[in-house]
DNA sequence: AAAAGTCTGTTGCTATAGCTACAAAAGGAG
DNA sequence: CTCCTTTTGTAGCTATAGCAACAGACTTTT
């Protein structure tokens, strides 16, 4: 019965270190509820509670934020293999901040989050490492959150900047790295404008600190970065 | 043993619905450590492994972050009854971001990560309550921290408070509430300057749309609000 | 090879928010 | 009640980053 979606589903660390095997068991357990979708269909309006750990199981759809003035914005796009959900359904109060539009023609697996905690005889133990797995996946993301938040507190272009090419460096290990953004996404990810962006990071070289082209960036001077 | 701490145990979300008798059966199990410190003593380094989920029995810490310049800056307080760590431990790189000094005398008792999705034979349903407790923990703090990027993501200051005070009084269900910050502290909330903050509210009073006295607030025109 | 599209650097102008400093009001301690 | 501290409002000046617009380099499509 979910035998197609096995592989899609085992892309996802949710079910990671789980045979495909037993992940049948266990998809039998957790009863999920499969509904599809056409393109340009709502699939979550802002303010419905979740009551459902949700997997795209194919297509894609993106998160919007609708802010009070009524205008709204993308904050994310997601594809097969992809969950949401997760952090909402042990809340009391279960109510999505975004709202979600399918792309394309999609697919989405509903598990019931009474699911999740519950213990069943045969596959117990599996069960145990889906916890175990969205602990792991729960705690990344308050990690990657929290960085999220250091980035977007610095205040000054510069600070910015240099924090973000420090960690990558750090990340790297080498003085010589490829960023995992361009300009305009690197942008938004440190909230700020490109053209600004690019005028720091410009001054950045002529003062000596670094050089770059494109998504390349070499340190030159440590120190003065610092 | 740990009788004198169950008390300040059981305040923690992290062993809320489960008794005091089962409460110290759950403790032997999980065969925590407790460990003393003095005043401005380092308790974690910036960089340390996380191998505990930690536990403030007595006194307060602060949790200081340290840039790559050598300056540092207070991120925040724990005091008895409060957890940390909760969210690393289930890492594979397990690194603290911050360094953590004790305020005081301060007592910490540390539980072993392993222990934490472990099942015993006794205490296995305290167990499994634990671990919803956890669950419930990191999803708080995931939709905490989603907020916290959506007020520190907008750009102007007038639509950074008019979404505070939006949100705010959507909490309060009434047009005139009062704010739990005070301007001080708000103003870091926002990561705005605490002056530039106080002209644009003035502005906004003096165009009719809220009037406040201290951290009183009442919505006059919401229309204009918005 | 031409054309269309994307990415990046560049510039001038401007609005905005930061900083510093001060004064007035409120709250607390003695 | 007085003194001291904290909180808040206010103002002037300035640095900074946003915006808009364009040009050149590089990519992809046809």
């Amino acid at each position: 019965m979910f035998k197609d979606y096995i592989k899609i589903l085992s892309q996802n660390q949710l079910f990671a270190n789980i045979s495909t095997k037993k992940l049948e068991g266990l998809l039998t357990c957790l009863n999920p509820v499969i509904k599809d979708y056409t393109k340009s269909e709502y699939i979550v309006l802002r303010g419905d509670t979740a009551r459902y750990l949700s997997v795209v199981l194919q297509g894609s759809i993106s998160l919007i934020k609708e802010s009070y003035s009524g205008s709204s914005s993308l904050i994310g796009i997601l594809k097969q293999g992809d969950i949401f959900g997760e952090a909402l359904i042990f809340m009391d109060k279960a109510i999505y901040p975004v709202s979600i539009l399918s792309i394309e023609n999609t697919k989405i697996m509903y598990i019931p989050k009474e699911k999740i905690p519950g213990q069943c005889e045969n596959t117990c133990s599996h069960h145990n490492i889906l916890i175990k797995n969205l602990l792991e996946i729960l705690s990344k993301k308050v990690l990657m959150l929290n960085k999220k938040v250091d980035y977007l507190t610095i205040k000054s272009m510069r600070q910015k900047l240099v924090t973000y090419i420090l960690d990558e460096y750090k990340k790297a290990g080498n003085p010589s790295f490829t960023l995992p953004h361009n300009r305009n996404d690197l942008a938004d990810f440190l909230n700020v404008s490109r053209s600004s962006m690019s005028r720091e990071l410009c001054r950045m070289r002529d003062e000596g600190m670094i050089t770059f082209d494109r998504q390349r960036v070499s340190i030159v001077d440590l120190d003065k970065l610092r």
